[in-house]
DNA sequence: TCGTAAACAAGAATGATTCTCATTCAGAAA
DNA sequence: TTTCTGAATGAGAATCATTCTTGTTTACGA
């Protein structure tokens, strides 16, 4: 955190809650989170700088789910799961087959690959557990 | 087409535009598609029988990019290349650390994987022509 | 102290998607 | 054939995430 002015006050403070969740959020989610502590905070903020952010490479974009984009703050190239029934997003680890994938891809296309995101979808275990409490 | 009477002949030709193009398609690029062969068609119903399809497992969706959905009738697992300029989207073929991929994300959360998206990003071809053009 | 540019709040505007409701159609039953 | 029922649809309204606009505040250099 290099300035933390007033000026910059509310732009650190959405960074570093991206940067602590694991939930993988939505703008919404980071705004309700800080507006107890920052109570003139606005939604717009929360979005002006995560499109910033995003342009910077200090946050990742998931795509959306269930019409909502999601952000990581973890910009290292990893896996996720997303449960299409509640929506919830969890990192998968370990892929040893990531770099070969993305070198394969690089050899098909040229060089103009800048991303790439693997994301597995299905329901989650507290989904599981919930659809079967509901079933009985 | 097993029916493709007067009832569903514009939920046919809604798939069949899908299967038939390689664009990877949004809603809208498809009711413009068909609009002049079925002049009362309804972007409603384009939308509609699309989340049909998706839940029947006859399409499948690449997420939005740019803040639309879009589309692929061709459901076996393939990978495809954005781009981040123009929004094209390609497919990717080979990558035969696929199957080994999955397995590894089954592996690691359970039999709760039902899909797999694999999106790399970046500039196309034709983007990249333009963009040399431009700078002139 | 001024002037300028960035950051911001608040709320309006946008636009993709979904929903509502009245209508039409197909196929079964009478 | 006529009636009935449920699915498919058109048209347009409603929703809701996201972006844009306007006016204000802030930091900072001249």
């Amino acid at each position: 955190m290099e300035h933390s002015t007033k000026h910059f006050r509310k732009r650190d403070a959405i960074l570093t809650c991206l940067q602590e969740t694991k939930v993988h959020p939505s703008a919404d989610w980071v705004y309700q989170q800080l507006k107890p502590q920052i109570p003139d905070l606005s939604l717009g903020t929360v979005y002006r700088n995560l499109s910033l952010f995003k342009e910077q490479g200090l946050v990742q974009s998931l795509g959306t789910v269930k019409g909502v984009e999601r952000f990581d703050g973890d910009t290292h190239s990893h896996v996720h799961f997303i449960c299409t029934d509640c929506g919830c997003v969890q990192d998968i680890e370990g892929m040893p087959q990531l770099p070969s994938l993305q070198a394969s891809a690089e050899h098909d296309l040229g060089s103009q690959i800048s991303g790439c995101q693997i994301t597995f979808t299905g329901t989650c275990r507290n989904c599981i557990e919930n659809n079967k409490e509901e079933a009985v």
